[in-house]
Parts: structure tokens; sequence; C-alpha cells
DNA sequence: CGGATTTGACCCGCGC
DNA sequence: GCGCGGGTCAAATCCG
């Protein structure tokens, strides 16, 4: 229902993604965003890091619950690599962004108890867009959409189309900002974005990362 | 006609 | 133990 997503799902890039047994990645490819201020790295649902644009590097993430209390009680620890600028106006912004994660533990019944604590690697994005569906590359399906206490603008609940892939997607705009997207991610896709490709885990020095 | 979206209800975790 | 708040499901609806 969102006039926005209508033909944005134009990869050409790739996207460098690590797809290791042992270790969790996820990717996300912010080409799409118009406008980017300011990104922000969740892991484990406790720290948030912020990420400047400018700078390109490996950002380390670990978080350990939240205060004191250790809700779902395992530390993880992910890397954040921004290559490129964020800030461009143009379509033909090459931003690759790889997250890990060493442990994850997610629900293995599907029940009626699914509901579990997900330990699933988050990823917020705070993107200055006027669209709320932001078009990575992959199919999102809507399942849900709530409106949360302090903020006066619903928040929607995305889901990837993908059987295999339960990656979760989480759009809610800031009340002061309007303009202002947050885009949470969480989970790992298990798919190229839009086409499956095998070539688009080339191994491309920039966007690998293992720990 | 098939698939995505909508919307209310339900569920569950946590705080008090 | 109850209530609040957030997250998800699922049936109905809408759209291409």
């Amino acid at each position: 229902m969102f006039p926005s997503t209508s033909g944005a799902a134009k990869m050409n890039q790739q996207i460098g993604l690590v797809e290791n047994p042992p270790i969790s990645s996820f990717n996300f490819q912010p080409s799409l965003l118009p406008l980017s201020s300011s990104a922000y790295a969740t892991v484990g649902g406790g720290d948030l890091v912020p990420i400047h644009g400018e700078d390109v590097g490996h950002h380390r993430i670990r978080s350990e619950g939240r205060s004191s209390k250790d809700k779902l009680g395992s530390s993880e620890v992910g890397i954040v690599q921004i290559h490129g600028m964020m800030s461009s106006k143009n379509d033909k912004a090459n931003s690759s962004l790889a997250v890990g994660s060493t442990s994850m533990r997610m629900m293995k019944k599907k029940g009626k108890g699914m509901r579990r604590k997900m330990r699933e690697p988050r990823f917020s994005f705070q993107t200055m867009s006027e669209v709320d569906v932001l078009d990575d590359g992959y199919k999102w399906r809507k399942y849900g959409q709530k409106v949360v206490k302090n903020t006066q603008h619903p928040r929607s609940y995305y889901r990837c189309t993908q059987e295999n892939c339960r990656v979760k997607k989480r759009i809610e705009r800031l009340a002061e900002d309007p303009r202002m997207v947050i885009t949470t991610y969480e989970g790992r896709h298990v798919h190229s974005p839009s086409h499956d490709e095998e070539d688009w885990q080339a191994p491309s020095s920039k966007i690998t990362l293992f720990w």
C-alpha cells in the first residue's frame, strides 16, 4: 500500500555477504536511501552504536543484555563495516554493510509458543527519508502494525517473503521528525537480495568479516 | 485469481 | 497476580 518501493529494486551492485555455518552475518545495502544521516547498529538488543557515514572501517559492537537485567543472558559481538558514503543523494551510493554475530539462538519450535526470546542480531538504520519502506532489494510482506506508546506514528512490521528466510523488518517513524525513519532489521537473510546469484558472495575482502 | 495488505484480537514478557 | 505494552497471527479485504 505504500506508494513507495514502486520500481526500486534495481540491484546492480553486489553485496559481499559472508555465509559461514558457524558465523552468522547480516547484510544490508542502503543503496536506495535518498538521504542517510546516521546509522545505528544494534546487536543483541542491547547497545546502540552510532555509525558515521564518513567513517569507513570496522566497528565492533558488544552487547551484554540490558542494564542489570539480562533478560536473554548472552553476549554477542558484532562487527559493522561501512564502505562508502551513505549521505549520497544520487542513486549510486555504493554502501555496503555487514554485521556478524557469534551466538544467535533462535526458536526451534513452531507450534503455538513460537515466540521465543529471539536472540537474533538487530540492525537499525535511522534514515532521513520520506518513504517508509526502504527497498533494500528484498521482498517484504507486512504482517502487522502497531502504535507504540511514545510515538504518534504506527510502527510497521515486515517480514521477508522468502520461506526459508525469517528476517524481520521494523519500520518506525520518529514522532519529532516525521522525515526520520528508523528501519530495524532482525535476523539474517539466507538468500541474495533479489537475484539468487551465487557470485554475490565473491571474495570481497572489503566486506568479509570473520570473528 | 493469487498474493499482499489491513486490522482487530490474541499472546507473552516484564514491571509494579 | 494483574496490568501494560509490544509483537504476532489470521481472517477479511483490496489490488494487480
